[in-house]
DNA sequence: TGCACTTAGGACCACACGGTCCTATGATCC
DNA sequence: GGATCATAGGACCGTGTGGTCCTAAGTGCA
């Protein structure tokens, strides 16, 4: 067995939203994409496009959680470390991508949230499972952070900041803007980092 | 002469694209609530909803820049005070709308910028205008700023924070952690201040 | 052999939407 | 009084869209 036939309309579904967004696809581009031979042949496997919507918006995060999340849990890296690997990964991806992504989530975020409440109440869980993961960098790092550090505030913050400076990224489209708001992030964290606490 | 028609067409518009988003409102929509007597009546004022629709984003920032950066101007607050009301007011009306709102920009920017490069291009000078209005107040803080402050990225810094914790409050309906995240903010600003200077 | 699932393919529907066109009646102003 | 603009109202169209329905052929499994 190859991918199965419901994986491939995920797939390509997946691709065609980050292309152009989730109203923007229609079902016949999916199935076009997917090389289906007809509607009956899509609503076999799903009820109805929200069925779909909600489905890939899952995987999506998984793909999040388990690639771009994955450098948050490298147990050889140092943990302030790979928090700015991980922040220049997106910076990275974005810059790739020639900024038309903006984040995978803030996109769909502001496009569904409002629209199905199956959609919001998904986006919340995602960036919950983002921010426990920062949190849990954070703890880790617990022995250098001032005593008075909020893990779960900072964590939302910089997920916040990230996300703001996805979004302006793509409208804007400039690279530096993106670089140096990152990098003021990464500052923003040292500062809650204990002087003379060496890292290593 | 009440409101022009014209300007009643573009206050309803307004409204509605507020509530529902660009798309999702139809030019039927507009005419119903701007009390219009048809089709021919709205094509007498635009050629297009596309047309309308810059319009309405122009008189957004307008709006913002004139109501809501105005508190950045006032001359007789301290600019860092100053900055701070800035913050606290889009938290407490995003607070007052329910969560509903984002930011006016944030949303017509994932929803927009991709699909009309004339949106696109609308909403940077937005952004720009709104990033001026900030270095501007960083100037006046000049004499307690620490030397080395890139007023530029920090302005951006501010917007993209402010934009993404909108964003994200929209999606978890969150008062605390959109309060958390402007806290934050403030005190990330406050990092860049010189010790031992006092404001006043 | 027979049942269940999958692939194939196409006809069809209802609806929303942006947009055009046409006619007719007041109002305003030169 | 004629030209121009604003209001009124409705018919109409093309297109895209989500979704239904029906038939038929292939495939694997008990």
């Amino acid at each position: 067995m190859t991918t199965s036939t419901r994986d491939r309309i995920i797939d390509s579904a997946a691709s065609l939203i980050a292309e152009r967004g989730f109203k923007r696809t229609s079902v016949d581009d999916v199935i076009a994409r997917a090389e289906l031979s007809g509607k009956s042949h899509f609503y076999h496997y799903f009820r109805s496009k929200d069925e779909l919507g909600l489905e890939v918006l899952g995987r999506q995060f998984e793909g999040f959680a388990e690639r771009g999340l994955a450098i948050l849990r490298e147990p050889m890296i140092e943990p302030l470390e790979r928090l700015h690997l991980f922040i220049d990964s997106l910076v990275a991806l974005q810059t790739e991508r020639g900024f038309r992504i903006g984040s995978p989530f803030g996109n769909l975020a502001s496009e569904m949230a409002d629209m199905h409440e199956g959609f919001r109440e998904r986006l919340t869980t995602v960036f919950d499972r983002w921010a426990k993961q920062l949190q849990a960098l954070l703890w880790e790092m617990r022995p250098s952070l001032a005593d008075d550090v909020d893990s779960a505030r900072l964590s939302r913050f910089i997920i916040a900041t990230l996300e703001g400076a996805l979004m302006m990224s793509k409208v804007n489209r400039d690279a530096e803007m993106l670089r140096g708001i990152a990098a003021d992030l990464k500052r923003f964290v040292g500062t809650h980092v204990r002087e003379g606490v060496s890292s290593t």
